[in-house]
DNA sequence: CGACCGTTTGAGTGGGGTCAAGGCTCGTGG
DNA sequence: CCACGAGCCTTGACCCCACTCAAACGGTCG
């Protein structure tokens, strides 16, 4: 199985064995990680990239009175860190919230990797787009929508991005995380977080228990959290329904040319 | 006088009189663009980089119900938009607030300046990163913040990153925003905007008339929103208290050498 | 002068916060 | 095997921050 990492930036660029090979040595060096550790910091100077290749880790931010805030869910495939070191540049932390499989990567070795090989360039780069843009959204999500959408529609952009992975089953996911972690994602009280659980519940919406989240009717959770799922870079092609799962690729998007593999 | 631009790009990398040249060119054809005009649509396709080189604009999101959110603030010498064309990626609207000069820049024109500039692309690097940190950063500001320290933050931060480009008077600024405008980027209704930004006038922390902000004692205001100006990436190096304004950069930090410029 | 847009103020309401106690689950150790 | 404790979830009661609705005020520009 190739790894999750790969399966992304495949989305992305037109991957050649090569291409592939480089991105496996790249992680090749991974290691597990106990839940509840911290991979950045936020005062500590950034000098390589992780690559979560299992497990699930969340950037935050904390204020010294003990509020935090949780700005982004890192799932396998996802990248954190900079190869660039630049002050400021990683103003937050990220700690696991499961065991993790993470590879530390240099950055002077993702830089020549990037350098020597114009789809990685691509994919990397265009990952980075996509995770500002999920930036972009959850930003909207906390700021214009009321506690029961912003669940709704966490749960959606969760579940969305697992399945682009493969990691979800036939109608939900497994979800380690507490109600405080979602009430610091989302920017309300863990007891509230609580009651707005318990009315998506008894609205039909979801099921939720030991830790696995389960969605009877995406269409309609979507339509009550309002998501719309583009700012997640999954489709192949503009407009359209979203149809099944496995949707392939469209060639005339990902396809590559010239500097940095871009087609414009 | 430079461009914002290129004062900007100048604390990312060494820049060359070649280097600022180029940049000059691709800013050549910049146009007046009136204000409540939008240069970026989220449902049309990005074919440009859209360069800011006076007035202000913003992105934000909108859902059917009128309810909008802001996520940025484009101020001079700020990018929006990508070279690189990807469904969702510009999952958002850029509008202008004032009357704005803009510059359109097509993708494969700053794709070749940053192929054949390293610094250039160093910069556009960073700046690209900068802008993710203050995302970030907006994500925590409404998620864990009050009212009032959302304002003040909101304050902090457009004052600090107006300075950067030599765009503040003695103690304060310009600021083009109505209360709506206001409202609509920390999440809080209108009226209590108002009632908000009273409070803070009350407590000595701010004076706003006529579209002028003034910040008398900007450590208290910082105090009051728990604000930490580390994530707008202007300090040449970590550590050490902000001192004055004319500070330098670290040729340590933005010297350029090998792939994309990069010190390592 | 009126129309318009933005600001201000008041009154009433409600969404969500806080505090506190109790319940469930599971891992641990006796 | 059971007892216990630690997290986490759940519930209740109370309250307040912030929202809504509505109206009045104030500049600014035809």
């Amino acid at each position: 199985m190739p790894h999750h990492l790969i399966r992304k930036f495949g989305r992305y660029a037109r991957l050649s064995p090569d291409d592939e090979a480089v991105l496996g040595r790249l992680v090749r060096d991974a290691d597990w990680i106990g839940p509840d550790h911290d991979l950045l910091r936020e005062d500590a100077a950034a000098k390589a990239v992780w690559a979560i290749l299992e497990g699930w880790a969340c950037a935050y931010k904390q204020l010294e009175d003990g509020r935090r805030q949780i700005t982004a869910y890192l799932m396998p495939g996802d990248l954190c860190g900079t190869p660039i070191v630049f002050p400021g540049i990683v103003n937050y932390s990220v700690g696991t919230l499961t065991p993790v499989r993470a590879a530390r990567i240099p950055g002077p070795i993702l830089l020549s990797a990037m350098d020597g090989h114009p789809p990685i360039m691509r994919a990397v780069w265009l990952d980075m787009l996509a995770t500002s843009a999920i930036q972009r959204e959850w930003t909207a999500n906390i700021g214009f929508r009321t506690a029961k959408e912003r669940i709704a529609h966490l749960f959606c952009d969760i579940v969305s991005r697992l399945r682009a992975v493969g990691l979800t089953d036939h109608d939900g996911c497994i979800l380690p995380l507490t109600q405080e972690d979602l009430g610091e994602t989302v920017g309300i009280s863990t007891v509230h977080v609580n009651r707005t659980l318990q009315d998506l519940r008894q609205a039909g919406l979801i099921t939720l228990r030991r830790q696995r989240l389960g969605i009877p009717d995406f269409a309609a959770l979507r339509q009550v959290a309002r998501f719309d799922d583009v700012y997640l870079c999954q489709r192949p092609s503009v407009g359209g329904e979203h149809g099944g799962i496995d949707e392939k690729p469209d060639a005339d998007v990902i396809a590559g040319s010239g500097m940095m593999g871009i087609t414009m």
